[in-house]
DNA sequence: CTATTTGCAAACCCTTTGCAAAAAT
DNA sequence: ATTTTTGCAAAGGGTTTGCAAATAG
């Protein structure tokens, strides 16, 4: 399994229950705490909530798992493979990861040029009030 | 009072302690609700926060007002003149208003067409672990 | 005069914490 | 054997709500 491997990278132990959070944070679908807790629960019925958050918490500041603060929703959270941006619907719920492109890129080396700063990290959040999956 | 003329367009009742949310958010200190409250008691001691929270979540849905949802850090507000993005300073806790610049709305564009969407909303926050004025 | 808004206190999330038992290395 | 992690229940912090009194238009 993949996520032994990064856990042990990182110094972490391999319990079932924080592999089973990277898990469902593996599946493309963004969940809040409470959505990760209640998909673990259906295959480990022991696991508490308290434990999601600990984990989560502990994964996002080992910078394996991202927070996407979606305007007026509830936190969600991601498995970081690479960075990308999120294209959130209003209707559907649904979030789109999308790649940087060059323009997103110029944008923060120019960003970084005229200001004097290391850009650290972008977040960057598109919403629409309904697209092409929601009609 | 420019507040004034800008309730009355929206139909909202100019009562004191709501110009005085506007004034507060017309600062460019971006602050949290809590800061909001504080900075009103000063001049006007009997204000309570809920009545903060209660104001400013609707000049929010009125769209005079937007939420900036910092990574790991407290919500803080805007008084929307006109869309910008937030350069935010982890070591010094400032933000400064940045305009859109023509790379960003290129990125805006391509996206839309390639998705065939509306972006209504393009939320877009830089994080930086030190900035100029910082160090 | 009527509809909205305020302020208070209680209620309501969501999230974190302390700690003893359990599990991982 | 040592250190980390779990699960529980309680505490914490921020936000919302219900309602009677006050205020704006």
């Amino acid at each position: 399994m993949e996520f032994l491997t990064v856990l042990k990278e990182r110094g972490l132990k391999a319990t079932p229950q924080r592999v089973a959070v990277l898990r469902e944070l593996g599946k493309k679908t963004h969940p809040t705490m409470e959505e990760i807790y209640i998909g673990i629960r259906e295959e480990n019925p022991t696991i508490s909530l308290a434990t999601v958050y600990k984990n989560v918490n502990l994964l996002k500041e080992k910078g394996m798992v991202i927070e996407i603060n979606i305007p007026n929703g509830k936190m969600r959270y991601d498995y970081l493979a690479r960075p990308h941006i999120h294209l959130v619907c209003k209707s559907c719920n649904c979030i789109e990861d999308l790649d940087y492109d060059e323009n997103l890129l110029n944008f923060q080396n120019i960003l970084e040029k005229s200001k004097g700063v290391v850009i650290d990290r972008l977040d960057v959040i598109a919403s629409v009030e309904s697209c092409s999956s929601c009609k």
